[in-house]
DNA sequence: TAAAAAACTATACATATGTATAGTAATTAT
DNA sequence: ATAATTACTATACATATGTATAGTTTTTTA
């Protein structure tokens, strides 16, 4: 199932040993110590997975010894945050228009990963950011371009403001569960009618907060 | 002027190379580096430094190579942020209620510091982050307890949202100026009259990003 | 002003480190 | 089932690194 910078399960736990090091010692490993980490009896083997890791842009690294980086796109993928970044600070990938077919986290719907202070979005971890796209919520106050923090969930309370999947596009609608068991997306402009879905619906997360630029 | 445990002028710029190095690479430096970053031709001036920062205990340092870290201590001394905040987060003052008869940074004023990127909010210096008192921008989005990113300038073109002071009470408006002199500061809100200035306006800056957390 | 401490230079050496060569074993794709 | 890729083992080697020895120069302390 490898696909072109996805990751094998193998280079998985390696990244997380990477990981869980630079954490521990504050500086990079070497090459034998990660080779010992892992179990291997050859330096070889981690000097392959950290040169395959570097290629699929998981790591950077100079030309010195102890000189290893983990990019954001590697700090993305173990959802964890960057320890050497103030821990006041996660990187989200911002997701611009959502390719259809495609999942929604896939490489070609993130346009970037954009640092946000956790003091201002709340201490939780999984979380991303939505461009919003039309008017439809401009009820709440939230408008055509606008930044939304989502936190990753597939479920919500009633009256929650949600992100949701519909036909391979990302839409933003309060949602309401009805005793009959179907789910209401209600936009919160009166220009757009409620949609009604009878076979539930694909929450993708909460928004938790909205952010805009004024030019 | 040596104290027990206080730097002599050359250990403190030594030390601050450290974090320097630190900063920008995200990694530790060799002794061989911090030597010739120093101008010395020889390693050994270098670890006598090193060793003589860990006994006072700015630093600490495993058998490893680079496996330097700094202390608390150190980033006490220094009076830096963390070396490992990334470069792209500005640390800005959130302003609160404006105390009567105090300047607007005033520390009474100053509720704290927020993180915040410089990718969602522009790369400018010379901001500061503002509650939102009231609806009076509500047709403009802007909502009571909303957060704004001002950035500090005492002009303003005709109808930018500005922050003004209104007898030591900070107020977020739009700027209009008459050609008879005197300034308009409009509420998009209907219910709020315009508030008409013959002398002029004491403006802290414009708003240029609005934050919301929604609960 | 003399003594002590700090701040170096120049060179050497054992070890840690990244990388290379030449393979084998296991897993995945076709 | 076969080929390709991934995931290693074992060993070797040039370089980067920390440390040591033996000094000199500069600055600080008493």
């Amino acid at each position: 199932m490898a696909k072109k910078t996805g990751l094998t399960g193998k280079q998985d736990i390696f990244l997380k040993e990477i990981y869980k090091f630079i954490s521990e010692n504050n500086y990079p490993p070497s090459v034998r110590e990660l080779a010992s980490i892992s179990g291997f009896s050859s330096p070889k083997g981690a000097a392959d997975h950290l040169n395959t890791l570097i290629k699929k842009g998981y790591l950077q690294r100079n030309p010195s010894p102890r000189s290893l980086k983990l990019t954001e796109k590697a700090f993305w993928y173990l959802k964890m945050p960057n320890p050497f970044n103030d821990s006041s600070i996660l990187y989200l990938p911002l997701l611009g228009r959502i390719a259809a077919g495609k999942p929604i986290f896939a490489e070609e719907n993130i346009d970037e990963y954009v640092p946000i202070s956790k003091q201002v979005m709340g201490r939780a971890e999984g979380q991303f950011l939505l461009r919003v796209n039309g008017d439809s919520m401009s009820g709440d106050h939230i408008m055509d371009g606008d930044m939304l923090i989502v936190k990753i969930q597939d479920t919500a309370e009633n009256g929650d403001i949600v992100a949701a999947l519909l036909n391979d596009e990302a839409v933003v609608k309060r949602f309401y569960k009805r005793s009959d068991g179907t789910v209401e997306l209600v936009s919160s402009n009166p220009l757009y009618e409620p949609i009604v879905l009878k076979d539930g619906v694909r929450i993708q997360g909460k928004v938790i907060a909205v952010y805009r630029h004024i030019f």
